[in-house]
DNA sequence: GTCTATATTGAGATAGAC
DNA sequence: GTCTATCTCAATATAGAC
């Protein structure tokens, strides 16, 4: 233990970090637009200025949190591949399990820079850049979905553009009430969404 | 034919409906925050006064487009409700099948008001009416879901919170990729949601 | 129903001292 | 790393003519 528990080092005053997490949080209670640097400076019980000196501008905030969850989501595909290269023959539903898994335990876990991710409009460079590495993102799962749908495992009766689309949607909700230190945990969390999409929710008979 | 197959009257200029549909368009492009009167009346042709002969305020718009929203939602319920009156032993997974396909429809038939609906933060009066209007249709939906579940339509290993919240989650998610006349209409989409919801992803064996 | 001003507020951002 | 001013611009909204 060089320094002390804590994350901040230098002792009065924030680092960075510090102020992104009060940021990222206020953005998603009034949305990014909404949130003014006046609210950002009574939150942190700093003046606006003081903000000015961890980041150039509001956006670049945004720009910080943004690339925090792509990056996130990015990994858990990589992971994903690497699965693959290990086993050429595991099947492709196999894959797909462990990302949708892994997208939950990163809703999860970066829960705040991911609910920012998911209501990103594309209203400047910054929103419409993270948006492009959104789509990519969601195009390799889709088309993890028709490899899977191929392979026999999905059923083929639906679409499989909208059948992705379902299955993120259902995902992606999660942000909108999930909350760390509730009563669900992120393992059952996972757990309860897999099974809610691969098997539905009637009765098994 | 009274007047004019155009839902518009009295010739030149814009009437208070067509202001408000370009504005909801605005606003689920841009976020309603983001959106200044200024894009709105350039979009309409317009001066930004001349919007202000058909809404007191910005915020009146909104108002006015989450209303229809709520309106078209919480009809879907009484109208389920209705369905019970009807036929008092009906399991309540018929009606609860009821509400989801309705809530389907709404979202098909009011795309940009129910968009705009399910974006909303409660940052003034005006949102935070309408998210507690929006709470209310969920814990009607919540409260079916608990029954469809006691009477053994729905699996009961996951919450029943869980599932609810997951459900809607999935159907919400629509407003983020439907487009009116795309390669899907609103009946098929309907019974995808339905199909995926109850019975799952997984090839059926 | 629309226009051209204009009033007024609040936003993001900077200067320069401590 | 933070502060007190202050700049600048864009936003909502109003006044009053056509």
């Amino acid at each position: 233990m060089s320094e002390t528990t804590d994350t901040r080092r230098g002792r009065p005053g924030y680092d960075q970090r510090a102020v992104l997490d009060v940021a990222v949080d206020a953005f998603n209670e009034y949305g990014y637009d909404a949130t003014s640097m006046g609210v950002l400076a009574e939150r942190l019980g700093l003046s606006k200025s003081a903000i000015y000196h961890h980041f150039a501008a509001k956006e670049d905030i945004l720009e910080l949190a943004l690339d925090e969850a792509l990056t996130a989501l990015e990994n858990v595909l990589a992971a994903a591949n690497e699965l693959e290269a290990g086993q050429p023959d595991a099947p492709a539903s196999d894959r797909l399990a462990a990302v949708l898994r892994g997208a939950v335990n990163v809703l999860v876990d970066k829960l705040p820079s991911v609910t920012l991710l998911l209501r990103v409009r594309g209203n400047t460079d910054v929103e419409r850049r993270a948006l492009a590495r959104r789509r990519a993102f969601d195009r390799a799962v889709a088309s993890l979905v028709v490899e899977a749908r191929d392979e026999g495992s999905l059923r083929s009766d639906i679409e499989p553009g909208i059948v992705a689309r379902l299955l993120f949607g259902m995902i992606n909700s999660i942000v909108e009430w999930y909350r760390p230190g509730g009563p669900v945990d992120a393992a059952t969390l996972a757990d309860d969404v897999l099974a809610v999409a691969l098997d539905g929710l009637r009765t098994p008979k």
